[in-house]
RNA sequence: GGCGGCAUCGCCAAGUGGACUAAGGCCACGGUUUGCAAAACCGUUAUCCUGGGUUCGAAUCCCAGUGCCGCCUCCA
């Protein structure tokens, strides 16, 4: 068994061997921080999630970096459109700092909802000027890239293996269908590297060819390289960005270094709303704040990871709820488990318990092993639940210690990997709790006098008052049972 | 126009040459359990877009067709 992942560069699934053996390193593309994250940067960073999680689950050390876009990245490829953090920053009357850190915050806050670790580093393009500018000089020595107007460019021709990774044809580019000509270039293809800050500009740096600021592709070479090292095992990032951000990386890094940048491309695939694809001209955006309104962030976590992560994820409220009832048939599993763990004794064994246990979480790695494939992953947590839940019903005495080790394996088959099972669920969660508890010990205590008097209506009237309220009763054999449903 | 991807049960979605007489979830129906429920369990529901081909053997490979989608503007 060894953890293979489909490799953009490559086209092909590759047995997955790190550079420097025992540890990771891994750059994500991490977002422009102009708007509110929507569901596509959950897509994403949950994948990527997911892969951290798995690999530090396999003993790796890794180191996580993933950077905050908050300059140069304009609103069109041709390099000729605005900055779209000072576009946004003049819209909503603000300084550009203080926008990029409106949407920072917004971002980290709902990449915490999604239950996403957060990146080990978190570099922010602004804050490494220097480094960029030193990167920019390199290139420049080596004659890639050329100064113009207060610019630079890298010169494409110049880098001959352009294209690599997306398949894109030197020529095809040039005659470029959709590129603007720039007078300033070159060639069509070149791209800005570095561009020159016009009167009025506010973000702009000194550098050796005037006032200016960094190009999009830039800080992720010079900050990949600065804290991962010339050579990187894993880049992450959309689809969307194999061309030209991607491409562009591999060419500024490689020109500079003469060294692979990038050992294992991994791209994940796009969301689409109702079968269409989301985006701002299409207006049919989702933003996380607006989905977590309706549904948990963990449904929606969930709903990404029962996809694989480079299928097309199509969002719609079916989809959704169906997905949210899946994640709540896996948490009834595990809350009968932890409130049968509260007053569980030492006691037997059931048999085969532990050859099914490792049964269950071999499939699982299998699973994880193949390209990280949730929807095997999670179907395997199915089936251990349909087990474990025969288990539960079938009235026979269960070991606490064997209780313990199920729901170690839940937490760390679907806690620590997935990251769907959270250490205190929803309808566990305190707070008011105690006087909660209280109240409703006594309302089922109650309801139990009136059921062995058989008094249906009035037992039944408090269960359908609760329920109204949002608590739902399960007569069991040992007892009441009660949670809190959405 | 160039490049790439996808098409599997009513819906979502794994599987990419042989244990597939195709996983898992949702929905529906029947049953067990229950005072009735809920929860849970059991059962029922597909030959894999169409047409060719390769192979002892294909959902899985090749060719053609049809349909959908993405990138080359915005966007993870």
């Amino acid at each position: 068994m060894a953890l293979k992942f489909y490799n953009s560069l490559t086209k092909k699934k590759e047995i997955f061997t790190p550079l420097h053996e025992g540890r990771v390193t891994l750059y994500v593309c991490g977002p422009t921080v102009y708007d509110h994250p929507h569901i596509g940067h959950a897509k994403s960073y949950v994948s990527f999630d997911v892969i951290v999680r798995y690999l530090r689950y396999l003993g790796y050390k890794v180191r996580y970096v993933q950077n905050i876009t908050d300059v140069g990245h304009l609103t069109d490829n041709a390099d000729t459109g605005e900055d779209k953090i000072v576009k946004r920053a003049q819209r909503e009357h603000v300084e550009p700092a203080e926008l990029v850190e409106i949407y920072t915050r917004s971002y980290f806050e709902d990449m915490d909802a999604l239950n996403n670790v957060r990146p080990d580093i978190s570099p922010r393009a602004t804050a490494h000027i220097p480094e960029q500018i030193e990167l920019l000089e390199k290139l420049i020595e080596k004659g890639y890239a050329y100064v113009s107007h207060g610019s630079v460019y890298f010169e494409v021709q110049k880098f001959k293996e352009y294209g690599k990774l997306s398949g894109r044809k030197q020529e095809e580019l040039d005659a470029g269908a959709r590129i603007e000509i720039n007078p300033e270039k070159r060639n069509p293809s070149d791209f800005a590297l570095w561009k020159r800050a016009e009167p009025g500009h506010i973000m702009r740096w000194k550098s050796p060819w005037g006032e200016g600021f960094p190009g999009w592709h830039l800080e992720c070479s010079a900050m990949s390289m600065k804290y991962l090292g010339q050579t990187i095992d894993i880049h992450g990032g959309g689809l969307e960005n194999i061309f030209p951000h991607h491409e562009c990386e591999i060419a500024q890094s490689e020109a500079a270094n003469n060294q692979p940048f990038v050992r294992y491309w991994i791209h994940n695939n796009m969301v689409t709303v109702n079968g269409q694809k989301m985006g701002k001209s299409l207006g049919n955006f989702i933003t996380l704040k607006d989905a977590f309104k309706k549904y948990r962030p963990l449904t929606v976590r969930f709903f990404i990871l029962t996809t694989h992560y480079r299928s097309p994820l199509d969002f719609s409220n079916e989809a959704l709820d169906a997905a949210d009832k899946g994640l709540e048939r896996l948490y009834n599993t595990i809350q009968h488990l932890r409130e049968r763990l509260a007053y569980a004794q030492d006691g037997s064994t059931p048999p085969h318990l532990y050859e099914r246990l490792e049964h269950y979480k071999k499939a699982f790695i299998e699973a994880m092993d193949e390209d990280i494939n949730t929807s095997d992953a999670i179907a395997v947590l199915f089936d251990v639940s349909k087990e474990v839940n025969t288990l539960l019903n079938s009235g026979e005495e269960i070991g606490k210690k064997c209780l313990e080790d199920i729901h170690a394996l839940y937490q760390q088959l679907g806690g620590d990997i997935l990251g769907i099972i959270p250490d205190v669920l929803e309808s566990e969660q305190k707070g008011e709790t105690d006087t909660l508890k209280n109240i409703m010990g006594m309302l089922i205590d109650t309801r139990c006098e009136l059921r062995k008097a058989k008094q249906w209506q009035l037992s039944d009237f408090i269960r359908n008052k609760l329920l109204e309220v949002g608590i739902t009763l399960e007569d069991k054999p040992d007892g009441t049972v009660w949670r809190k449903i959405k």
